[in-house]
RNA sequence: GCGCCCUUCGUCUAGAGGCCUAGGACACCGCCCUUUCACGGCGGUAACAGGGGUUCGAAUCCCCUAGGGCGCGCCA
């Protein structure tokens, strides 16, 4: 009997849920469910300077729109820091660690002379063997993890296969800022471990990471969950999902007044060819995607077959994919969004969409789309009828749901264009 | 610069040595259905990055080249 599966999703609360996030969110919980296990929620809020409440309910926000629900409590990784300080202190005491006393601009020069003479930028270790004796006085170290300087550290990543790095390759990570605070690096690892995590799903971003985190397990004597590194899904120009290809949230959207972008640009990604004009579009937070009027089921099939497959299946409810998600079916190559087959996608779950379900759906999407506040409150009773009696003739033209209300508009006319007139 | 990874139609992908004159989906182009637009049906254009091997036989295995991506923080 193999132990149960337990599989996690840590996104760090500095912006909203981005689209890839949610990929990753979604990968994590149907691998969970299809091994009959648990997806756990680990918020990454070390970083307190950029962490906020609003991102965190961003968050949960997104997670509960695509249906993806989590297992036990989340965990808000800032709180667990005295336990990884003790990890980092039980580390230093066994010798595996030590105390770095370069400053931050030592630091900086060392990496800018490495960079002039063609050499890597990786820390060189320059206080591995120092005597503590010759620390600076009134400096602040960092507790850095002593990594093994010979041999390799191999990987073996469910999707990537054997991934092996030189250690000469890899370097003393920092364990403990000098302030006390705990590093991402640190963090996850103790967290992973302590709740008894699995299988780690993650982009493959964090591959390299994957190596390093492996020095501190071994230094741990703890045994290394089993890893799978999804490629990530890219920009149409071809580069990692970012800011710059537009992946903002709707709120930022509004902060910076870009208002109208959102939903006037969509359409000019047809442009095959056109990666300049698409860095404002394709990529949003999940929360985007409910403005534009898509629906869940939609998203979700869609962002399932990016960078993976299961045959030539396309359309598949959520329980075909429980039952036939896995980490095989994985490809290793990374994927470019195209907004077109998710409309595509989206055309079809509303049209094959019961009537009522989809009016009540409608009904309860309309506060996220544009103009949707006001729609509803024309929405007297009667003409809520007059909608729903069309409802059938409506569902077969529309590709979002905001297609569905302006195609609707005329219903809401406080007296009713006939026909014959 | 150093390290790691990737490379099948425009896009997402099937393909795990012969089933491939490379299949599906979206998009696109025709035709049919239809008062219009959709939906639906039928058909079409379109790809194994390049070069060497291995093999009776390679999209599938090996090597090289080219292109692309990610990582290299007291960020996560």
């Amino acid at each position: 009997m193999s132990e149960p599966v337990v599989t996690r999703f840590a996104p760090s609360p500095t912006g909203f849920l981005h689209i890839g996030g949610g990929r990753t969110a979604l990968f994590n919980w149907l691998f969970a469910r299809h091994h009959g296990g648990k997806m756990l929620l680990r918020i990454e809020d070390t970083d307190r300077e950029r962490s906020t409440k609003a991102a965190i309910d961003a968050i949960i926000d997104g997670l509960s729109w695509l249906g993806l629900s989590w297992d036990g409590d989340i965990v808000y990784q800032f709180s667990r820091a005295a336990r990884h300080r003790a990890v980092a202190e039980q580390l230093l005491a066994e010798g595996k660690a030590y105390r770095c006393y370069a400053s931050p601009e030592e630091l900086a020069a060392m990496r800018e002379a490495a960079r002039k003479e063609g050499r890597s930028k990786l820390y060189d270790g320059r206080w591995r063997d120092r005597d503590p004796s010759e620390a600076p006085a009134g400096v602040k170290p960092v507790i850095r993890l002593k990594a093994p300087q010979a041999g390799e550290t191999v990987i073996e990543d469910q999707v990537q296969g054997r991934v092996t790095w030189q250690n000469a390759d890899l370097d003393d990570l920092v364990l403990l800022r000098s302030d006390g605070t705990p590093t991402y690096m640190l963090a996850v690892v103790v967290d992973d471990h302590d709740m008894a995590v699995t299988h780690i799903i993650r982009g493959d971003d964090h591959l390299t990471n994957g190596a390093r985190q492996k020095h501190i397990y071994d230094a741990l004597g703890w045994s290394v969950p089993v890893m799978a590194h999804i490629p990530l899904i890219h920009g149409p120009d071809g580069s990692k999902l970012s800011k710059r290809h537009g992946a903002l949230g709707v709120d930022a959207y509004r902060a910076m007044g870009w208002e109208v972008p959102v939903m006037a640009h969509i359409p000019l990604i047809h442009g095959a060819d056109g990666a300049k004009l698409s860095k404002r579009h394709g990529a949003l937070g999940v929360d985007a995607y409910r403005a534009m009027g898509y629906l869940p089921e939609a998203v979700r099939n869609y962002l399932v077959r990016l960078g993976w497959s299961h045959g030539d299946d396309e359309i598949m409810t959520t329980e075909q994919l429980i039952a036939w998600f896995d980490v095989d079916g994985i490809g290793k190559s990374s994927a470019r969004f195209d907004v077109a087959k998710l409309e595509s996608l989206n055309a079809h779950y509303i049209r094959t969409m019961p009537d009522e379900q989809l009016f009540d759906t409608l009904v309860a999407a309309l506060p996220h789309l544009p103009g949707g506040n006001e729609f509803l409150a024309r929405l007297t009773p009667e003409k809520r009828r007059r909608l729903l009696a069309a409802m059938p003739g409506l569902k077969d033209r529309a590709k979002t749901l905001i297609d569905l209300t302006s195609r609707a508009g005329f219903l809401l006319a406080d007296r009713p264009l006939s026909l014959d007139a």
